[in-house]
DNA sequence: GTCTATACCTGGATAGAC
DNA sequence: GTCTATCCAGGTATAGAC
């Protein structure tokens, strides 16, 4: 990894705990353990740091699907099938997990968070990825799951927004505490549960 | 309104919407009319300000149910009666909008946003106000609904996140924005309806 | 491309006159 | 209880040696 990844690398980190006002470029520099000084070799300045790290989560994210190793809306149908209590706790657990371990995007997801009221761009990023593009993935989904009478017919924005809005709620709980993921994951597979409970077929 | 007073009021202003690390004391004075050093007549630092505006949350949001105006758990049962789909509507907006637009609950939602990741404060009362209160007066009121029989057999926590976790993303996404309010009870409307249509044995 | 040194500024906070 | 003046620390950024 290159000096200019790593500063991105450990900027992120920071930023994603103390904010960016709250971390310094000394903190930077520190944790990649350079001077202060030489972080201007590879970046103007603090706010150009900031804003590859906006760059590099726009490239990381563009589509939930393939940063999650989902299946794409029109394969989807076929994977998951019948869609079974089984397969939706699984798809669930992978948006969950996905969210709230992986490397980038639980950082990302935390910063995004902390900044979206100072910066229209992080509003911008933070809602398309973190709302509308899961939205969206999983209407897909179910509008399929109902064409294929494996759902009761229903509107499958409302059907989305169900099975996401408890996702995104335990989420926004347990994203500053990782390692409380398992007590997650419980409560999430009673909110699956009981989703397949009232729209399944079977 | 005291000057004391006031200078809460400003200062939870600017801290919501550009963080604390953000706001400096002259911003805070400023909006006041008053100079920097003023503000050390009545606090000792910027740090006592951010704590009388966590006390005063505390205060104000003890209950959700007072704050709002909605009847307590065991009032609730008799006022929604049998729950009929125009009332659970009424439950969800009253909630939503309190939240989205009272003068100090929707500032110090975006400001416990973006403070707990760096104070622990912040976190315990956001969490325990804008998450497990707000459930747990939902599992109430849906356990003597589910005792009355005017709602499906089903475990009451499990219904109060359905019924909240929508409520919650909206906020969410919306916070910034109250301006498009209406849009968004649009969207809180059609999920309310679908939960009464799943659980409403009506 | 990293270092030392330094310039410059902003922000938090205090002292003391009125 | 507000002001002016001032101090000090910490943060951003630049210059120039190696």
């Amino acid at each position: 990894m290159t000096t200019k990844e790593r500063i991105v690398e450990e900027a992120l980190t920071l930023f994603s705990v103390k904010g960016y006002k709250g971390t310094s470029v000394k903190d930077i520099a520190g944790a990649v353990g350079i001077k202060d000084s030489s972080i201007y070799k590879h970046f103007t300045g603090k706010q150009e740091i900031l804003d590859a790290i906006v760059r590099q989560m726009g490239i990381c994210m563009e589509r939930l699907s393939v940063s999650i190793g989902l299946p794409d809306e029109q394969e989807a149908a076929k994977y998951y099938g019948e869609l079974s209590l089984q397969q939706l706790q699984e798809l669930s657990r992978k948006v969950f997990l996905f969210y709230l371990q992986d490397e980038f995007a639980s950082r990302f997801w935390r910063l995004a968070i902390m900044e979206q009221f100072r910066n229209a761009e992080f509003y911008e990023k933070y809602r398309r990825i973190f709302m509308e593009e899961s939205i969206a993935y999983l209407t897909g989904i179910f509008t399929e799951m109902i064409r294929q009478k494996s759902f009761r017919e229903t509107d499958p924005e409302v059907l989305a927004m169900n099975f996401y809005a408890p996702i995104f709620f335990l989420l926004s709980k347990y994203s500053g505490r990782p390692e409380k993921g398992q007590e997650a994951l419980e409560i999430l597979d009673k909110q699956v549960a009981e989703f397949h409970r009232c729209y399944s077929q079977q």
